[in-house]
DNA sequence: ACGCGCATGTAAGAAGTTACATGATTTC
DNA sequence: GAAATCATGTAACTTCTTACATGCGCGT
């Protein structure tokens, strides 16, 4: 499970399970996500190891808040995970296995929309890390030289996720040039006998 | 859940549970994996929801087989899965949270480890890709222009992780670089007491 | 009076992992 | 006769999602 270790690096500083999910959107959200309903019995679980201890607080605006803070257990078990090597090749990618099947719905129409919303949601949330990017540019003399280390660490997630997400961006187009060659070629074989027009491009309709 | 299309896509051809378990493996590994212990059970309840139905069959090396095959039920769900979209934002990257939080650790040396043995990891998977590209390529006339439809599509998730991979291994450098370079001038602040450059950096404690 | 943001939770179920149990047939 | 591969499964557990329940305090 990653999730406790990342409650726990939240928890350097004493925060609510509401604020952590707060938290949670604001950071990490790109690589990792979760719910209030499996955030609260974590916190319970953690809280039973004694990797953490919570005190009840009143709110100005709302109920009383259940305030957690990481004991040195916790943070030595943090370690421990930080210290174990990179977690990987747990990651899933349902719509690859959707693109792969693709191959048997006989519709390329379907594959280039298919690529189109891929390569839009990509771009959109590229558009989101830019900007990331850019305010915080603005509003730190000498971003991204002179950085916390926290701070540091998170402009290198911030990095990862801008490199893969012109790369897949760029492997939308890609894909969507290849398309339209093979549907070119498709047609070109089916429509005109002769091959000498290079730029003749009419309607892309297929069968089905 | 993205299993039970999956396993209705590969059943396009009759097959085993055992079977799928390995065209998992040399296909779909790179982007969705599954234990025949999840196979299994989500078989049954393909069959109970009537999308598959199966046969016993005897193998002439081993234990009877369980074959199923897809019912028209079946295909009609998997092209509904096809249709709905780009199923997406359920990645999780928990090395990308381990990073995040490395930051905590106030010790660059891990960091850097850190960074190395996941280039290594990204370095490993490109070259297995890379070496399935070339195998292909040498083996079908014609690759990648004239493909089937199924191995078209085939190759476009192969390309995204070969694109992916390579950005990947291209942001462990980078940061390695960044890293690199904080380090020389940490060392530099720390070693030689004089403040009058222009690089001296103050603390930058931030709010909360 | 109603809705919104704050705040904490439970319940039920789906999805996924790890470990174990069983037994056939082939190869060394 | 031991090991490897073939073959199907169950059990126990963890992880994650979706839906629901409850109630405070503020603004309109």
């Amino acid at each position: 499970m990653s999730l406790k270790p990342i409650l726990l690096g939240f928890l350097e500083n004493p925060s609510s399970g509401y604020d952590l999910k707060k938290i949670f959107d604001q950071t990490v959200r790109f690589f990792w996500n979760a719910e209030l309903s499996q955030i609260y019995p974590t916190l319970h679980r953690l809280r039973s190891e004694g990797l953490v201890v919570s005190t009840r607080e009143r709110s100005e605006k709302g109920p009383d808040r259940e305030v957690y803070s990481r004991t040195p257990a916790g943070t030595e078990e943090l370690q421990r995970w930080l210290a174990a090597g990179p977690v990987s090749h747990t990651e899933r990618f349902a719509y690859l296995a959707q693109l792969f099947f693709l191959g048997q719905a006989e519709d390329l129409d379907l594959t280039r929309s298919f690529l189109q919303q891929l390569r839009a949601r990509f771009a959109d949330r590229l558009q989101v890390l830019r900007s990331i990017d850019e305010k915080e540019r603005e509003e730190q003399p000498g971003y991204p030289e002179s950085l916390t280390p926290r701070d540091f660490h998170a402009y290198l997630t911030l990095l990862c996720g801008l490199n893969r997400l012109e790369a897949s961006v760029a492997w939308c187009d890609q894909s969507l040039r290849l398309l339209e060659k093979r549907e070119l070629l498709h047609q070109g074989g089916k429509k005109t006998e002769r091959g000498g027009n290079k730029t003749q491009r009419d309607e892309r309709r297929r069968r089905r």
